[in-house]
DNA sequence: GTAGATGGTTCATATCCTCAAGCAATATGG
DNA sequence: CCATATTGCTTGAGGATATGAACCATCTAC
């Protein structure tokens, strides 16, 4: 099979005998990239939980930097638009959404955080940033370095998400 | 090298004034996080698509490096062991995966690849790796220097998991 | 032994997800 | 201007997750 792993995801746990530490194979990044997305999204359900909501409408709230239709909103979450009517349903049953009628296209209803909404979103994203601060422990450099391999790995669409 | 990589995400909407390229904030490297690992997903899910599995039910394949426990499955996965059964019991229903009762321990049902489990996740596992081949850009070096804030940012669990 | 803890399963309920219709409003071609 | 697509959103059915409580079998401690 995959006997070819050398330094497996693993590899620091084993005294290492080449001078230059070992670099990992795309197939361990790879595996790293999976625990990363994992943990992430562990802590991101986490806290969405702590307010009561899943980690769907915790997503849904943290994309609304602005009025959103939701068609926009299917895509940005990658999946059906069907699905956003649910989940839309239930964060305006909770007065943490609304939506509005586009006066130029009466088709399109454009999602809005409320006060209360926005206010979840802060809470949630200052956790996300304050819980272990492994952010925060880098530097700057680390973190511009990081920023840049993030971006080449899985490269931003091309109009920002703001 | 990175050096050339413009960084943060949103460093070109933005005029910059100063010499040096910005480096992003610890909130701008949250936000790079939330895209990295929603573009993960929504690649391991197409990958899993093509072999008529969820998303749940190829995370579930991939977790299975040997025998494990449901209860560690459970654990892995980070939710509920009820949760565990009806995906492994779907799993099993397609020759994917088997249940073997520890001779040591009959509580524990360990959850085993059978041969076309062990294909599908060889499957999955090189489309993931082959799609855009972005990490395969990477030069030794900044394999290891992702490899290395990757760990430093989400830290791997003390005990390996094999 | 018996009591308590642990591993799995089952059930009820809510959410998510996909697909196929369906309705309302807009865009397009003549 | 009108017939026809096209687009945005909703609804409904059916499967798959998720959580929590209740349950049985087994193991552990005492």
């Amino acid at each position: 099979m995959i006997e070819d792993v050398k330094h497996s995801a693993y590899a620091g746990v084993m005294p290492d005998t080449s001078e230059s530490p070992a670099s990992p194979t795309p197939a361990d990044l790879m595996d790293q990239l999976a625990r990363v997305a994992a943990a992430y999204y562990r802590r991101f359900a986490a806290a969405a939980t702590v307010h009561g909501l899943t980690l769907m409408q915790g997503k849904m709230l943290s994309l609304l930097r602005g009025p959103r239709p939701m068609r926009t909103l299917a895509d940005l979450l990658g999946c059906d638009a069907s699905n956003v009517t649910g989940i839309v349903d239930r964060l305006e049953a909770r007065d943490l959404v609304r939506r509005e009628t586009d006066p130029a296209d009466r088709r399109i209803k454009n999602v809005v955080l409320t006060e209360e909404g926005e206010r979840t979103v802060r809470l949630i994203r200052s956790e996300l940033l304050s819980d272990p601060t492994t952010l925060e422990q880098l530097d700057e450099d680390d973190r511009r370095t990081f920023g840049a391999l993030l971006d080449r790995v899985f490269p931003a669409p091309t109009a920002p998400t703001a």
